[in-house]
DNA sequence: TGTACATCAGTGAACGCGCGTTCACTGATGTAC
DNA sequence: TGTACATCAGTGAACGCGCGTTCACTGATGTAC
């Protein structure tokens, strides 16, 4: 049953892309290898031909949905006319009770952080590279000197991040409670902004 | 081998606390029941004698840590003598980097939402009970009428939270990024708030 | 170009380990009389 | 107040399940000649 190199490059990268998703949407811990091999319509013994250990598999994930997210990001927050009214629109989205309860995994920077925060350095650091590509792109849209701007980048990323995770965080008990967080979060993000 | 009636509720007590910090430090999923057992100085056998189920724990470790929490948060908000320098020292120790490294667990909000955003009704109503009461510490100490202290608290709080995970996520592969999380945060923190 | 052999992406079963939970047992406490 | 029995917080071992990883095997692809 051997494929060609073709076909097993494009099996591997549906593998990623599955487990992406499925990472982003349920937590690393709670996804088996076994789950997303089938998910992508393989059994699991053959997750060892490509990925030296589960590990690799997460690491190549969130290196992946960064890849994916960030180039959403410069193209979204880029296309508008009006940097201040492309940002906005950006934000309202990340900021909406749609992307809390995302069925498609939602953005990396808040589907990873805790992931992370308990995973090793090469986890780590791929989720750190994601993050300095956001921040990247968002102090490009900021005002201020360089610093400033940088600085600005920082707070608006951490407070949408938190924003969201508290907002999931709390949902099942307090579904209200879990929309005030995103709403006032947005709202004193644009006044802030203005 | 019965103990007495109070002795057995200073031992129930006992392993909730032990539970709470460990959960805190390594994340609920990374903690066995006979680790939590063990570290408070029992076999893991007598641990049904006090709960239902790990989940009935994991409740009770939650709420722990929000009471002692927010108890310490109102003190030290509370205590200084005007209510700005209280509330930026407060912010000052919570973007710092012991924050960050914490070995005693360090505050729940920043600890807990992951793991409640993946658990059920229960241990996310414990998660979304101590984030309503920092917020109504919080929004006590804001300018503005109440509708707008409410909604500062809310991007406060977020802003601070979403910054010690970011910070605590890219901590091993970048320390340098990490550092500069919680100075940015603090930094444009305090420069909104004044 | 054709042939013989090595390679390797799959399959399906198994291994080993950790963890939540259960259970039989112990013996001091608590309680009914 | 004393006695007999029920209770129950511990102990230590075991159960059952899920999961990461390994392994023997298959058969088409890739490669050396």
């Amino acid at each position: 049953m051997r494929l060609t190199r073709e076909q097993a490059e494009q099996n591997r990268r549906l593998i990623v892309e599955t487990a992406s998703r499925m990472f982003r949407l349920q937590g690393v811990e709670n996804v088996a290898v076994a789950d997303v091999m089938k998910e992508a319509g393989f059994t699991h013994g053959g997750f060892y031909n490509h990925f030296k250990s589960k590990d690799e598999l997460v690491t190549e994930a969130v290196a992946s949905a960064f890849d994916s997210a960030a180039k959403n990001l410069s193209e979204d927050v880029a296309s508008g006319g009006a940097l201040q009214k492309a940002l906005n629109a950006f934000l309202a989205d990340y900021l909406s009770s749609a992307h809390r309860d995302t069925s498609t995994g939602g953005c990396p920077a808040s589907a990873f952080p805790v992931d992370a925060a308990r995973s090793g350095k090469d986890i780590q650091a791929a989720f750190a590279d994601g993050i300095e590509a956001y921040l990247e792109i968002f102090a490009g849209r900021m005002d201020g000197d360089k610093r400033e701007a940088r600085q600005r980048a920082v707070a608006l990323l951490s407070g949408i991040v938190g924003a969201v995770l508290l907002s999931r965080a709390v949902k099942k008990s307090q579904p209200k409670l879990s929309d005030e967080l995103l709403a006032s979060a947005r709202k004193q993000i644009c006044k802030q902004r203005s």
